[in-house]
DNA sequence: ATCCTCCCCTAC
DNA sequence: TAAGGTAGGGGAGGAT
């Protein structure tokens, strides 16, 4: 082992990992402070040297290969004597005025191409004003006619994006073709890159680059389109034909060339056998061997007497030399090696053989250091090694294992001092003790557990946060379509305090783009801790951390105080100055700062503070993806464009930079709001605006302008980059000898792709000259629901992990419902101690080195139904925990997944049918009919218990959940706590099927008998009541089917935070597509309600028609009727691939699984009278239950295809706009329960893919007007 | 090719 | 004391 350290290990302290010596010689800092305000540090820090926003991310260390770090040097010699050293020797080595400087002076390496992309930008901006609708005329009015008489389509990607080329057009006269449907009258195609299909589609036409367009709007004439033909060798330059690819193609050549291109090859034998030797060694190697004694001396700490102000340059030193030796006197030695367990321990003085990481479990790695922290002990190297890199499946993963040097750990020993905490080892040999404080308490002890878990907090407060969202915007886009409900009440939540503002609103259909676009990123700085301090002003300036151990008697000599392994979630920037960071432990807090203020979490506050914070972006953004409780991506191109726009008008001179200004209004918002600062890094793809954060932080804001972004990526380390980690960072070094993004920037994409995978190889080679084309994404649906728990896990019988097992069921299932999802895939995921880790992990109660294993069955009520029942996963939770036969005693983590969801955003209940439920076409199927109670969907006993169970402790703790917060009001979600008993009480009613002849017998069979019994109401009311129409708030929601009820409950409840208002009673009146065309006439067509329901038409629906879509319609179905009941069954290939194995119960799925597939009869009907028919079927199936979810995704799907093409473009239209119909037809499109909601939820989370699929091929939104 | 399972990794 | 959760991107390797 020794000899496989690596050369690098020469740097023992730095070869692993600065982040400690960084610390110490920040450490310094505080003395200079004074004279350097917080932000200069950042700057100067972080860029050259590293040091991530949120100090997360460390460069690793010098290696050899590695440039010169100035920090690094500094450190080890305690020379780190003064900042301006450091800031002169980043200056001399990366030049970091280029970047360091603010936008202002722009790059001074690439001010030749800088410059013309400023220019090009402005222009382009400029031309984007058309965005403006009500300035469209002014600005096309001002602007020569130079496209007169032109049509021109624009295919693909393009840059500039399509929307701006489009503005150009049409403010130059010409006439912009969104789709090729009509070639005849297209003169000429725009493109960057065309698909050879294309190229052959197109061969009798005028091909052309953007550059066409905007040269001549540059030279103000027409300049001839032969010169700007799209050359198909360009073509095949493009990997992915991506227009945006294409500029930033651009800047990429500017940037090497700057740069200039290092041997892009790193000879091809290199690789393999670095790869080799990396997959031998990788971290164990280089870690083990590392000799232990440091360069930096062990001397005696010393502390600060007040953490406030440490003095200059001689508390500089001494801390310096402190660390390292307290950590030594110290329970935990920071540079000896720590690892030593006691399972057995190693005695290297000098060498640590091998440490494995402990994995820590997740990801984050405590420290942040990226690298996982230790916690075990020792293991055989070659095995963990193999392991790391790769793995059989079947083997059992080594849970996050990593290998650790002693001197890793030393750096950021976390809570891998010890082989095993003493204070737990301790505790645990009282039998009453653990059975108090550990999982073998019982469902308690969950709930306790996520009650206080941040980190629990944090991942629920996201998706909360993106439901919130999402809805929100689902609601701008109604109003927009007409709806706008009139009490502002209603629900609009986010949209009532954007819409206000009108900024947000204008986005019209979305039309600006590409490289124009401006993404934010905005950032609480140190969350937690701001927000506490708001009610202890009395701590601002000092070092503060937030975590659970409130230690006392910080000043007590390395005792407890530094052995605390209480994790710190959050770190004020004063004590940043100290090297604490984020995920750190309290004891090595301590260690580097003895005085540390520590402040309990206040997680109500958090909630509140974040809801503010999305409140005051939506009424700023366009478009906003929630990232996290304390951060948010927001798309405000046109915020910006409009800004432009006026100014513009009055001057010609120098625009200013309307984004800084922007970003400082948003700050200043919040600032009022919550007193707390937040930091907002813009550029114009969501990489860089990430990094731009870390230049704006803390406090600030930063506009990463294309011209600064080579300098800023080249000194930056490849963990910088959002999305690398510790891992990548690691192989980056060990296979490739590299450490900075300049360094990657110089790998050739294969280099990158053979190492990482053909897709993380593109994105970090797209990364590493700042490319980055992924969208905001604010509609994505979950794809999966959890609840795992590797703290506190200790059991000493098999019954208390089989019990453990059941509450955590129980806790999934209460998830699920919470969501109103049902699954029909469950995994199982286990963390067991690893052999040769110590019982009791270095952290308290922690979960050790473990192996990690995770197997999945499906599961369902019955025949594969999906579920959300906690007994059927309790079931299954508990047969798959017992197939891996491990003994009880050795678990450390237990976690249960659900996957295959059905259901949906506050939609209806996912009903029990496993498959499809509706079937687009029906199937005269053999029915059978069991009318068995529904035992997979209702389940008196376990559901009773699971209700109660939510209302009293909601997860964590219902205050802090953003969802719930608010008191109960309105009427609406409040029934829907009766409702879910009298679901549940439910005696399975046997019903008779009703005569539906609109409904497929199979189908309702398939139905649970709750469900099925609304179906026969509804279905019986809709029959005498011709025009149900608008969603009576009443009774259709009343009975809204069964378990939905409660979820759709806790989501209101989030929303009316965001937007108090909404609106009580939905005006029956608003539709917008027909109410536009025609006044909704009443019915005059002489057809009886019986014969519509034999057509499967919903006579409601019909009679609300006007007469020509009544005709269309009897026309279509008649016709659709006629036709063999192919479609029915062609595809039966996909139809439904039922779960393989059967682990549960019987299943008579075939019948009903040939049914449905939606896409393949869609794919089919190309008259829009058949197209809307088949949506039209589907749609009537499941009126009264809501959509199927396996439904949803093929239709969804097959849209997204169709909206890919320009060709199925006109046909998703079709489908979209007669659903949205028949939705507007008998719900407000703001209706809070029921199917209708679960209806227009689905609409809208298909509609909100779609856009994003328009939005990335033409920058705008699929408009079904 | 594409899917599926079992991980790994990352982020907050 | 301490509360190391969770969703989603992605990859390896086997099955289809
Ligand atoms: N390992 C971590 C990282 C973060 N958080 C919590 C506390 C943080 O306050 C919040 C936000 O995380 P950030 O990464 O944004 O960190 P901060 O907001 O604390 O600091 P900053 O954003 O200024 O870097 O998430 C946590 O509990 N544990
Ligand atoms: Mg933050």
């Amino acid at each position: 082992m020794t000899d496989e350290v690596p050369s690098q290990s020469s740097d023992l302290f730095g070869s692993d990992d600065p982040t400690f010596l960084e610390a110490l010689a920040r450490a310094v800092l505080p003395g200079d402070a004074p004279e350097v305000k917080p932000e200069d540090i950042t700057q100067l820090v972080s860029i050259p040297a590293d040091v991530g926003p949120r100090g997360v991310k460390r460069s690793r260390l010098p290696s050899p290969t590695r440039s010169p770090s100035p920090l690094d040097e500094n450190q080890f010699y305690g020379g780190i004597g003064s900042l301006k050293s450091i800031i002169h020797l980043n200056g001399e080595e990366e030049e970091a005025d280029s970047y360091i400087v603010s936008d202002t002076y722009g790059a001074s390496k690439f001010n030749g191409w800088g410059d013309y992309m400023r220019r090009k930008r402005a222009k382009l901006q400029v031309q984007n004003s058309e965005i403006e609708e009500q300035d469209d005329e002014t600005q096309a009015a001002s602007k020569p006619k130079i496209f007169r008489g032109l049509a021109i389509h624009i295919n693909g990607f393009t840059v500039p994006s399509v929307q701006v080329l489009r503005a150009m057009i049409t403010q130059h006269g010409g006439t912009y073709h969104a789709y090729l449907d009509k070639k005849g009258l297209v003169t000429h195609v725009v493109a960057s890159n065309l698909t050879p299909a294309k190229v052959l589609d197109f061969k009798h036409m005028k091909i052309v680059t953007p550059d066409w367009i905007t040269k001549s709007v540059e030279a103000g004439r027409l300049l001839s389109w032969r010169d700007f033909i799209l050359h198909t060798g360009e073509m095949d330059r493009m990997d992915e034909a991506q227009g945006i690819r294409t500029a930033q193609k651009n800047l990429l050549e500017g940037f090497q060339t700057q740069a200039r291109r290092a041997p892009q090859h790193t000879p091809a034998s290199v690789l393999p056998k670095r790869e080799e030797g990396v997959k031998a060694q990788k971290p164990s190697s280089r870690i083990l061997g590392a000799p232990i004694s440091p360069p930096v001396d062990v001397s005696p700490p010393v502390a600060f007497d007040s953490a406030a102000e440490p003095e200059n340059e001689s508390s500089l030193t001494s801390l310096t030399s402190a660390a390292p030796a307290e950590s030594h006197d110290v329970e935990a030695p920071i540079h000896i090696a720590p690892n030593r367990l006691n399972a057995h321990s190693t005695d290297e003085p000098t060498f640590v053989k091998v440490a494995l990481v402990d994995t820590l479990p997740k990801p984050q790695t405590p420290t942040k250091l990226k690298r996982p922290i230790s916690d075990l002990p020792l293991v055989s190297m070659t095995n963990t090694s193999d392991n790391l890199n790769k793995r059989s499946p079947s083997t059992a993963a080594q849970y996050s294992t990593d290998l650790v040097t002693c001197v890793a750990a030393a750096h950021i020993p976390a809570y891998a001092a010890h082989g095993s905490n003493p204070n737990a080892a301790r505790l645990m040999q009282n039998p009453g003790w653990a059975a108090e404080h550990t999982s073998a308490k019982g469902a308690d002890f969950i709930e306790g557990f996520y009650k206080q878990s941040r980190l629990h907090h944090l991942s629920t407060w996201k998706s909360e946060l993106k439901e919130l969202v999402a809805k929100a915007q689902a609601k701008v886009e109604d109003d927009r379509d007409g709806h706008r409900p009139d009490g502002p009440d209603r629900g609009v939540s986010m949209a009532g305090h954007v819409l206000p503002e009108g900024k947000a609103r204008l986005d019209g259909k979305g039309r600006v783009r590409p490289e124009d676009r401006v993404i934010m990123h905005c950032d609480f700085d140190s969350f937690f801790v701001a927000a506490s301090l708001i009610d202890r002003p009395h701590l601002k300036g000092k070092p503060v951390v937030v975590c659970h151990s409130q230690g006392r008697a910080p000043m007590q000599r390395a005792g407890k105080s530094v052995s605390s392994t209480s994790e710190v979630a959050s770190a004020s920037y004063e004590a940043r100055k100290f090297g604490i960071k984020n995920g750190m432990s309290l004891g090595q807090a301590r260690q580097l700062c003895p005085d540390v203020e520590t402040v309990p979490y206040e997680f109500e506050k958090y909630k509140d503070f974040s809801l503010q914070f999305y409140t005051i972006l939506m009424a700023h953004a366009d478009d906003v993806q929630a990232v996290s409780v304390d951060e948010a991506l927001i798309d405000v191109s046109n915020a910006v464009a409009r800004a432009q726009l006026a100014p513009r008008a009055d001057e010609g001179g120098k625009a200013p930079d309307y984004v800084k200004a922007l970003a400082e209004a948003i700050r200043d918002d919040v600032r009022k709001s919550t007193g707390c600062e937040i930091s907002i890094g813009a550029s114009h793809n969501i990489l860089l605006a990430r990094l731009a954060t870390r230049k704006a932080k803390p406090a600030g804001s930063y506009h990463l302008l294309p011209e600064d972004v080579a300098g800023l990526l080249e000194g930056l380390d490849i963990d910088d980059l959002h999305g690398v980690g510790w891992s990548i960072r690691e192989r980056m070094q060990s296979n490739l000898g590299i450490a900075k993004v300049g360094e990657l920037a110089k790998q050739p994409k294969a280099t990158l792709q053979k190492l990482f995978g053909p897709k993380m190889g593109e994105k970090l080679f797209n990364a590493a000259r700042g490319i980055d084309n992924a969208q905001l994404e604010s509609h994505k649906q979950r794809k999966s629901v959890s609840a795992e728990v590797n703290y506190g896990i200790r059991f000493e019988t098999e019954e208390q992990a089989e019990r453990f097992i059941r509450d955590l069921s129980r806790e999934v299932a209460r998830r699920l419902k919470n969501v109103n999802m049902k699954g029909r895939l469950m995994t199982l995921k286990v963390m067991k101690r690893h052999p040769d880790a110590p019982i009791e992990a270095p952290k308290f109660m922690g979960h050790g080195s473990c192996d990690s294993f995770s197997k999945s069955n499906p599961i369902g009520a019955r025949g594969g139904a999906a579920t959300d029942d906690a007994d059927i996963i309790g079931e299954e939770a508990w047969k798959l925990m017992k197939s891996f036969g491990f003994d009880s005693r050795e678990l450390r983590g237990l976690g249960i997944q659900i996957q295959k969801l059905e259901g949906g955003l506050g939609g209806e209940a996912p009903t029990g049918a496993g498959q499809g439920i509706l079937a687009f076409q029906k199937i005269p199927s053999p029915s059978k009919r069991d009318r068995e109670a529904p035992e997979a969907v209702i389940e008196t006993d376990s559901k009773q218990e699971k209700l109660s169970a939510i209302e009293d402790s909601d997860m964590p703790k219902r205050t802090e959940s953003l969802l719930d917060g608010s008191p109960p009001r309105e009427t609406d979600q409040k029934q829907s706590v009766s409702a879910p008993e009298e679901v549940i009480s439910h005696p399975a009613p046997a019903f008779e099927l009703p005569s539906f002849t609109q409904v497929d017998q199979s189908v309702l069979e398939a139905l649970p008998a709750d469900i099925r019994a609304e179906l026969e109401a509804e279905y019986a009311r809709a029959r005498t009541a011709p025009q149900p129409q608008p969603s009576r708030a009443g009774p259709s929601e009343v009975r809204s089917p069964v378990k939905t009820v409660r979820s759709p409950q806790d989501v209101k409840h989030i929303a009316r935070q965001l937007a108090p208002k909404r609106n009580g009673a939905p005006s029956a009146a608003k539709y917008s597509i027909f109410k536009k065309r025609e006044p909704a006439p009443v019915v005059q067509i002489e057809i009886t309600n019986e014969e519509l329901q034999e057509l499967q038409i919903d006579p409601g629906v019909f009679h609300a028609l006007p007469g020509d879509l009544q005709r269309e319609q009897l026309a279509a179905q008649r016709g659709v009727l006629n036709l063999p009941p192919r479609a029915v069954v062609p595809n039966a290939v996909k139809p439904v691939r039922e779960s393989r194995s059967p682990s549960v119960g019987p299943r008579r799925r075939p019948v009903y699984t040939a049914n449905f597939a939606p896409e393949v009869s869609l794919s089919k009907a190309t008259e829009t009278p058949a197209i809307r028919d088949l949506i039209e079927k589907w749609f009537l199936a499941g009126v009264d239950s809501g959509p199927h979810d396996r439904d949803l995704k093929r239709i969804g799907d097959f849209l997204v295809k169709c909206v890919e093409t320009d060709l199925g473009m006109e046909k998703a239209v079709v489908v979209m706009q007669w659903w949205k119909h028949l939705c507007q037809a008998r719900w407000d499109a703001n209706v809070g329960k029921g199917a209708g909601r679960a209806w227009w939820e689905a609409f809208r989370g298909v509609k909100g893919r779609l856009d994003d699929v328009v939005r990335k091929r033409f920058g705008g939104k699929l408009s079904l007007d």
